[in-house]
DNA sequence: TCTATAATATCATTAGATGATATCATAACA
DNA sequence: TGTTATGATATCATCTAATGATATTATAGA
């Protein structure tokens, strides 16, 4: 078999690919781009950042549209979409994996007691 | 700082973890499990399984339980059900954040069109 | 004892994460 | 025209994780 490019994506990528569908922008955009959104839970240090635009660029899933002196453009390619929507589709098998277990695992100590594990949902999203 | 344990799961370790919330077992039988939950996704060769059980043993989220032969049976720990709640809680934000995005993208590209990005939920859990 | 089998262990290689640091391009100002 | 500040990207060194291939070990059965 042909290695499928890249199999799945690192958390750090799957921001970048985020970041990018929002429009055109540059390592450092994105990297405030995924501080913002993920509330400061993952950021992204400058090797990490430019490591992964590089390999994404090698690997097709972005392209630079401009250069401004030294701050580089990127855009997100077909390809990319196309990874970015296969790796949600991965996480969400991993979710609903978590879930199935969840309730299988309410079913098995479920004796009529009141007590729950909770299947929590994100409050404000 | 001092580094906090095992920051995030790989998609193995979590699957493993999730095996274990089954009740003790060895190696080979969380192996299975993984295989047949994840419907042949993701398949654990012998060096990713047993490093990942060498490693949760030494972090505290397993424990040998018994030894019969060469066969080991491990439990999971509260430690390692932490964790693993902790990862579950991780994989949500994740995906909420995708469809937080996807939510976006419909509004940005939304003149009145019937055409719209799908926020595809997973058919038969 | 010999062989088959189930299960675990190790090796060698490759890829990814990351803090720290260096480099480069532009602009502002003396 | 230096000089300095700043924004942005690039590289280094180190560490962790993934993994196919292979070896080892324990038990059971012929």
């Amino acid at each position: 078999m042909p290695k499928k490019s890249l199999e799945n994506l690192t958390e750090s990528m799957f921001y970048v690919l985020m970041a990018l569908r929002r429009g055109p922008m540059c390592g450092i955009d994105a990297a405030a781009f995924i501080e913002e959104k993920t509330k400061g839970a993952l950021r992204l240090g400058p090797a990490t950042l430019y490591t992964i635009l590089a390999k994404f660029e090698k690997e097709g899933y972005l392209r630079e549209v401009a250069v401004d002196g030294r701050k580089r453009t990127y855009a997100i390619t077909d390809k990319g979409e196309a990874a970015y929507q296969e790796e949600v589709c991965r996480l969400r098998r991993c979710v609903a994996d978590a879930d199935s277990e969840g309730r299988r695992w309410n079913e098995q100590h479920d004796a009529g007691s009141e007590v729950r594990m909770a299947v929590p949902a994100l409050s404000g999203v």
